[in-house]
RNA sequence: GGGCGUUUAGCUCAGUUGGUUAGAGCAUCUGCCUUACAAGCAGAGGGUCUGCGGUUCGAGUCCGUAAACGCCCACCA
């Protein structure tokens, strides 16, 4: 028998290992359809937080459900080695250590990382099991993994083959701190106060100078030429002279170039070809020396003279105030700009001119803007508005910068030997072959993951059967860097979506709705969540408190009145349990109107929630679910049943409905409704793979319905009627009408209080349908409140007049939905009677 | 500069082909320890659905427009 208050440690304890100990969450032991979805891979090193949480339990409830309904259920895990992150997290333990990781080898190094994945991929197993995800352990997979950097360089090969990925020397983002190359998607741009430096660049052969407004002043030791505007009439003239770079004295050519614009600061700009996008291309087009002043670290090389060594910010403030001193600073301006800064070290990004390898994006782009014109091939995003992002990323999308100056990773497989390049799945026959040392961009791999975690580029039987999967679930802000790129990939390689539809959830923020982060200290780990109040309640709360696409606000306070919601089914079940544990067998040939009326309000539940989870719409489930469980089935059946517990049919639609309710709740709530269904009388089976309910048309009770609504209806007016008049517990009814009034007077405890004969006290009426009873006590003190039923009688006039005028207007008519219409006359006719009782009376 | 989202009860949010008197949790008020549950039960109060205009028999829902807040993308000497 269950404990009087649900624990959600005792239930939780070892459920985990028994579903995985017994295969239950294996795929391939049914016949049914596939049905397979493949985890977004965590970073390996990182620890999950709520978004993890919320991501992870969406996707389970999705396979859970299926299993029931009898899919071939699979969920891929996996995790992805996440190059930057977890390089940046070996080397920080390295030093602190006192190891200089840049002087160990490669392998040394690689063999350090790996044990420290293992360690890492440990933690967020035993994450996932809190969270009772039920993963396939069988087929998961590692990034890193054999089979996953055969697709990683099966698909460089190709690429590098079809002529869509190519090495060559270009101006990229450069993070000084990982010192590594970044595509555009890894820097995040941020507004930051800086100024505008204005700097004299004297002409070389006559009076005067121009002013430069930069607000970069270290580059100009790389400065190789100054732009004007070739429209402008204020400098076109001097286009062809010469200017000399203060400090430096190299003397630098004007061109004229549409770059500059002569809206902005002084209309003048300095081109530095190596360390600003923009003027490298202006640099290509006028052939400009190219000089590059700044280390990969970040510091001042030997062309900022004396500034050699110098971190670029120091160097810039000497320069300017060199500048000051010698008289070529004009002014500074304060602004505030936007910078680009690395997503994962948050330094200053440089604009860096070097040899890199790329993915030529747009043929690829254009597939998939072809693909999502087709109906029926495209990727359906759930909320919809969420193709646009990836169509716009599609239409504007440049060339991806694919290597990265990292150890961790997949080494790039192309092999130099002094002009040549050979690229291919393993190194080159001869010797003198050096492989290129740069590893490819995690994403690289985690885009392929949809088809290399089932065997791709082999023809396997997974692949064959779970491929192209059904749906893919992750945030938004994961659209750029990953399901984009999955679907160029997918499309390219497979030549199929990777995955039918892409359910996009928000991200998780803090009460006051600020993102959770590190800095501000507000992030929630969902492993103390669990502690506290259960998996149950927190799954059940991230799963239904917000529509798809939306934030979520995480909320303490609602966790703990999911708590009590379980808490609630847990003691309903008590109940139930306790009252079946006779039932031997089920029987439904002596079924009261309540039981009917439940079993009716079941198979309505049954219909909508199947209806919403087929659109995983889990928050109409939600309120769908809690309403049925807590009002029809605890607040009202379960009060009824009290009067026929004797009856086996009264016992049998208990266990029905419980049962029903475990299992609609189960995909939500794993734990307790496993632990509950095991304690059925009866069942042998695990809730986790008992079929998912299925409406049954002839337990749909149309007339009980109606009637037990109408009791129910009767038994709150007399309850907000006694409550109105503060009777307490003292008071007499009397009966005026025929009607059957056995289920009533048990509900409202009347025994005793029914008096046949006509009594003199005054008295309160209390009537709806055939039901129509006196109420009073010897406080009653007057027949009603007369002021108050002259409101009450206004507000039905009023309501009857609008009743009225609609039911008049042809159009409405007409054209509104017949049953609509009949059921306004229903009410029509029902609000007249009841104004003509209520005059009678008066 | 381009695009998107949000705006509904004191707070956090549902409300998905337009259709009864717009819902829930928490909070508030009243009365109950009625043996499944007081972390509960029975009731109550609380809304010009951001403003304005339009389409429609009918608009929280569709269209236009304005505002506030937030996000994405691009640019950024």
């Amino acid at each position: 028998m269950l404990d009087k208050k649900y624990n959600s440690k005792e239930v939780e304890e070892n459920a985990y290992e028994t579903w995985k100990e017994k295969g239950y969450f294996a795929s391939g032991k049914n016949d049914g359809l596939p049905f397979c979805i493949v985890i977004p891979p965590p970073n390996v090193t990182g620890k999950l937080h709520l978004g993890h949480a919320w991501d992870t339990t969406i996707q389970d409830i999705m396979i859970r459900y299926k299993r029931m309904q009898g899919f071939d259920a699979l969920w891929v895990p996996g995790m992805d080695h996440a190059g930057i992150a977890t390089q940046a997290k070996v080397d920080k333990k390295l030093r602190e250590e006192g190891i200089d990781p840049r002087s160990m080898k490669r392998e040394e190094w690689l063999k350090v990382a790996w044990d420290w994945k293992e360690e890492y991929a440990e933690n967020i197993h035993k994450q996932w099991a809190k969270l009772g995800l039920s993963l396939d352990y069988n087929k998961e997979r590692f990034t890193l993994d054999e089979g996953l950097s055969k697709a990683v360089r099966t698909v460089f090969v190709k690429l590098y083959e079809e002529g869509l990925i190519y090495r060559g020397e270009r101006m990229i983002n450069w993070d000084p701190m990982a010192k590594t190359a970044l595509s555009n998607e890894e820097v995040i741009y941020k507004d930051v106060e800086g100024a505008f430096y204005h700097i004299k660049y004297p002409f070389v052969d006559e009076e005067g100078y121009l002013d430069i407004a930069t607000t970069r002043p270290e580059t100009m030791f790389g400065d190789t030429a100054v732009a004007v505007n070739p429209d402008d009439e204020r400098y076109k003239k001097y286009i062809g002279k010469k200017v000399l770079l203060p400090i430096v004295n190299r003397e630098i050519p004007v061109i004229g170039d549409v770059h500059a614009d002569p809206e902005k600061g002084s209309g003048c700009v300095k081109i530095t070809p190596c360390h600003d996008p923009n003027d490298y291309e202006v640099g290509l087009r006028h052939n400009l020396e190219k000089i590059v002043v700044i280390n990969p670290d970040g510091t001042m090389n030997e062309n900022a003279l004396s500034y050699q060594g110098l971190d670029r910010f120091e160097a810039r403030e000497k320069i300017v105030q060199e500048l000051k001193e010698k008289g070529y600073l004009l002014k500074v301006e304060k602004i505030i700009h936007s910078v680009g800064h690395s997503e994962r070290t948050d330094v200053m990004v440089e604009p860096y001119l070097s040899k890199q390898w790329f993915v030529k994006m747009r043929p690829l782009a254009d597939k998939v803007l072809e693909n999502q014109k087709n109906k029926e091939t495209k990727v359906k995003f759930l909320p919809a508005r969420y193709e646009k992002i990836m169509n716009h990323w599609m239409e504007i999308t440049y060339d991806w910068c694919i290597s990265r100056q990292l150890w961790w990773g997949h080494q790039i497989p192309a092999w130099y030997k002094e002009d040549q390049i050979y690229v291919g799945m393993t190194a080159p026959e001869g010797e003198g072959w050096v492989q290129d040392e740069d590893v490819l961009d995690t994403w690289f791999s985690s885009a392929l993951w949809p088809f290399s975690t089932l065997g791709w580029p082999d023809e396997t039987e997974d692949y064959k059967k779970y491929y192209p999967t059904n749906v893919l679930v992750t945030g938004y802000d994961i659209i750029p860097f990953w399901v984009n790129r999955m679907t160029f990939q997918g499309l390219h390689f497979t030549h199929k979506r990777p995955f039918e539809y892409c359910y996009i959830h928000g991200l998780i923020r803090d009460k006051e709705g600020r993102k959770m982060s590190k800095s501000l200290g507000n992030g929630v780990d969902p492993m103390d969540v669990i502690e506290k109040y259960g998996a149950d309640a927190l799954r059940y709360y991230l799963a239904t408190s917000t529509a798809p696409g939306t934030d979520l606000r995480y909320d303490e306070e609602k966790v703990k009145s999911t708590w009590n919601f379980i808490n609630k089914i847990w003691n309903a079940s008590r109940f139930v349990l306790m009252n079946i544990e006779d039932l031997e067998k089920e029987d439904s040939s002596k079924l009261t109107d309540a039981d009917k009326w439940i079993l009716t309000r079941y198979n309505k539940t049954v219909k909508d929630v199947t209806k919403y989870m087929d659109k995983y719409e889990f928050q109409n489930v939600g309120s769908i679910l809690y309403k049925f469980i807590w009002e029809d089935f605890c607040d009202q059946y379960i009060e009824m049943a009290k009067f026929s517990l004797e009856n086996v049919s009264t016992k049998s639609t208990l266990k029905k409905v419980l049962v029903g309710i475990l299992k609609m709740l189960h995909p939500f709530m794993p734990f307790v409704t496993e632990k509950i269904y095991s304690q059925i009388k009866g069942t042998t089976d695990a809730l986790i793979i008992s079929p998912y309910p299925k409406v049954e048309k002839k337990e749909i009770f149309i007339d009980e319905e109606e009637h037990i609504n109408e009791v129910m209806t009767f038994v709150r007016l007399f309850r907000n009627k006694k409550a109105e008049l503060n009777l307490g517990k003292e008071f007499k009814i009397e009966i005026k009408s025929e009607a059957d009034y056995t289920l009533i007077s048990k509900l409202l405890k009347w025994e005793g209080k029914m008096i046949r004969e006509e009594i003199s006290l005054p008295y309160v009426v209390v009537e709806y349908h055939n039901y129509k009873i006196y109420l009073y006590n010897e406080h009653t003190e007057t027949k009603e409140d007369a002021e108050k039923k002259q409101k009450e009688i206004e507000t039905l006039e009023k309501s009857i007049l609008k009743r009225e005028q609609l039911l008049k207007n042809e159009n409405f008519v007409s054209k509104a939905p017949q049953d609509l219409v009949s059921q306004e006359r229903k009410k029509l006719q029902e609000e007249k009677e009841k104004l003509n009782h209520l005059k009678d009376e008066v």
